[in-house]
DNA sequence: AGTTTTACTTAACACTGTTAAGTTTTATTT
DNA sequence: AAATAAAACTTAACAGTGTTAAGTAAAACT
């Protein structure tokens, strides 16, 4: 009965030959500029082939960014267990991880946090529930949550602060990202000025 | 020789019923659902007027948002011109205005400051020299260098700390209008919350 | 009234995501 | 080994997109 299994084996392999090839595209041009038919010209299928492992464009493009941010995830959580003794240390580390990890990969957090894509019910094609940003978001929480138990930040609502730290992060990751016409400043200096801004508005 | 100065009135006339379709179809369905095709039928000329008009898609667009953002400028400056005596109190009430602003017209926020349309060169469609977006951003650097004058801020480069105020509110109001289905705390507590913690932040 | 200019439309091109139907390849059964 | 069943993949097509070149109707000027 190892054929079966040998059968799976091969369609997992061609699964993973299209998310990398998408995934390459997508990161390169962007996903408005690739379509199903160049995926499909690049791994050398007919373009219906990939309705056959991913139920869409969308679809494709999600599973690309779990994987992706996967990675973050994998960031964080090693930060988390270096220093565990310094709960604002891990925030502010996290914090850069953070920026830092949107700008290497631009194009996937574009897809993944700035561009809403929304279907024709109007309905996120990324959900949260489930998906990677929210594990990601549960380590930002923890962080918060061991901060202020440390005294490091000021007394509050766990949700509100993890939130306000969200904005300040993706906000100027959006920016660098998106409007890259704009005269800003040296970019490490607006990341400084981003952290270091949040973290202070943030002390008791 | 009143010939010629009507025909510009009427073409100003089609140019603006046009711009108004347009407007609310795109506000209303988002930029990416509405074809030239369907603004064509709503107004009842064939698509191609449309390109006598503008040059193409994103320039209609750019039109819109130019002329949306105008009224950002306005309540901006309105804002100024009521209490110039507390530059903190405008930066705060600015700040405030600009994210109240992007959730009114979130379609117009979203195509303005979320999405980078970008042309088949890689430039952005909408140029920052000369938009409103700069008339608004010099609103805040205003306000900035005001507040630092006043002590009410530490001091620093205006150009960084208007930056990291950009940066946040740009990131809670692109959080709020793309990812409608994360479970944010109450809107109004997560705003203050922002706008409270840049404030203190970045005093002195 | 005839000519030129302006305004607008028709038809087409080269794409897009996606689906239904058909074909080829692979595996199972007789 | 041949017939059958199942899986994998492709072809052709639909309905739509932004955009352009060429053609027509209307208005203005001579």
């Amino acid at each position: 009965m190892g054929v079966q299994e040998r059968r799976e084996r091969e369609k997992e392999e061609l699964r993973e030959i299209i998310l990398d090839a998408a995934s390459e595209m997508f990161a390169q041009e962007g996903y408005a500029n690739v379509s199903m038919r160049k995926i499909a010209d690049k791994i050398e299928y007919s373009p219906t082939t990939i309705y056959l492992y991913f139920k869409d464009k969308s679809d494709l493009l999600n599973q690309i960014c779990e994987e992706t941010f996967g990675k973050l995830i994998e960031m964080v959580a090693a930060i988390e267990a270096e220093d565990a003794d310094a709960p604002i240390n891990c925030l502010q580390k996290g914090m850069r991880a953070y920026i830092e990890f949107g700008l290497k990969y631009p194009n996937h957090y574009e897809v993944t946090f700035i561009t809403p894509i929304m279907n024709f019910l109007g309905q996120e094609v990324h959900p949260y529930e489930g998906s990677s940003g929210q594990k990601a978001f549960e380590h930002i929480t923890r962080q918060v949550v061991g901060s202020m138990q440390a005294g490091q930040i000021k007394q509050g609502d766990a949700a509100v602060i993890s939130q306000t730290i969200w904005a300040a992060i993706h906000g100027v990751t959006a920016l660098l990202i998106g409007h890259q016409d704009f005269p800003f400043v040296e970019k490490e200096i607006l990341i400084d000025s981003v952290i270091k801004t949040t973290i202070k508005g943030l002390q008791a």
